[in-house]
DNA sequence: TGACATATATCCGATTAAGATATTAGTTAG
DNA sequence: CTAACTAATATCTTAATCGGATATATGTCA
């Protein structure tokens, strides 16, 4: 049998298969805190909870286009950093039907995150609590600006945890906290993203000490303004060698 | 609309679906140098190349479940340490239809892995040569027995080097090597593994300092046998407090 | 012009990690 | 039975790193 004679015999309708969706993480620091952007869901199942911003993946779109298709049209925004986290498969994640769920998670600096909040009105801010230390893991709970606690529909309070937990695994190592900063920034800045992030609080020369060495940041020479205090350099994140 | 009312009037055939597979990448350190199975594809596409055992995930079944069915039926193992890798989703990565594969990789010791190669006879034995260093990433070449390059089919050259680089980094502050060795081992063996997995040299007193300190050890008491020289002390994991 | 607040630089002690070397304990050959 | 050999284990020294504290510089604002 020839390749052609086999392709053609292949019969794809011959299993069952799921549908599958991708689910996004849109998350920022705002406020000194972890946040991310929900929907209020409409409709049944789980009318009335809050839910991550997702849709199902099209048959000719890969799943990173997908993801980046959402971040569009659900979010409005052009450019994120983005990033594949995990695949939820449970059979009874979703009432509805066998959906399996791609989750991704978009960094997005304070600025794009409140640009968002307009241009989609059906976006929620809430703010991130997360209930363990360190690199335990788990579920974390969402809240309104008001204090509420927001309830999570589907499995997504454990895409929210997941998350945050890839976020404080990545920080030290990688170059993740960039994105949530605007294109030019204060050590200062950097150093609070960090600690919204981890939910401790840092030494300050040692920060500096160990950024610094990194050898990401370059100094842009000019400070920053409407300070009532001396100024901080502003730096920007290297990206060539 | 009630709950009820909404799940009889939603209709999953509306969108048109993609298959979902599970692939699994078997590996060990044989020889003092990481190794995988694979199995040679006997049908179009990618005829003659060769590929990870892996399957479609039902439609009533779990991803971990299927990961775990594929596990029993195609390695004949009943436990491993297994984890999800990643999730593929380009659209042409396999030319018969869509399917999206969510890899896992799973760790076996030596001896399990043979038993493995004994039971399944299509799965062959293959050492993996990574060609990129540290924690770069990147595909993985296959290599078999007589030294011979074994070219790999679909994009599962991305997930072997996947798995290679996930278990390099979860290498030092997890415990996933124990799950590439017996149940009990001598310090040098573990060393041996570490040093396979990463590709080089360690020091011998660092190496035991930093795993004795970890506090994952426990010594046994008991000593290698078999050995023309001072047999050495022989730990296994210490799975409680 | 001086008080103030914060950025930035320097310093020192403590903790940690690595590499080298010395010692111990089995095995085996003579 | 004993000495030589090999590799495991223990000890030691040195280098590097990290955290905290303090001191200084540099802006704004009253």
């Amino acid at each position: 049998m020839s390749e052609i004679e086999f392709l053609q015999a292949y019969d794809p309708s011959a299993y069952e298969r799921p549908s599958v969706a991708v689910d996004l993480v849109l998350m920022s620091v705002i406020d000194a805190a972890p946040a991310a952007l929900l929907v209020r869901r409409e409709d049944h199942p789980h009318l009335g909870r809050w839910a991550l911003p997702g849709g199902f993946v099209a048959i000719d779109e890969s799943l990173d286009d997908a993801a980046h298709r959402l971040l569009g049209d659900k979010a409005r925004m052009g450019h994120a950093y983005i990033e594949q986290l995990y695949t939820f498969g449970a059979i009874d994640r979703d009432p509805r039907t066998r959906i399996i769920s791609v989750a991704y998670f978009a960094l997005l600096p304070q600025a794009e995150f409140a640009t968002a909040l307009k241009a989609a009105p059906d976006l929620t801010l809430a703010e991130l609590v997360v209930p363990w230390s360190g690199e335990r893991g788990g579920p974390v709970e969402a809240c309104s600006a008001d204090g509420e606690t927001l309830p999570l529909a589907f499995d997504h309070a454990d895409m929210l945890g997941l998350a945050m937990l890839r976020l404080r695994g990545k920080l030290d190592y990688s170059t993740v906290a960039f994105a949530l900063l605007p294109e030019r920034f204060t050590l200062r800045a950097l150093q609070d993203v960090h600690e919204a992030i981890l939910g401790t609080k840092l030494n300050k020369p040692a920060f500096r000490r160990r950024m610094l060495d990194r050898g990401w940041l370059e100094p842009t020479g000019e400070r920053e303004s409407g300070a009532s205090f001396r100024p901080a350099e502003l730096y920007r994140h290297r990206t060539r060698g």
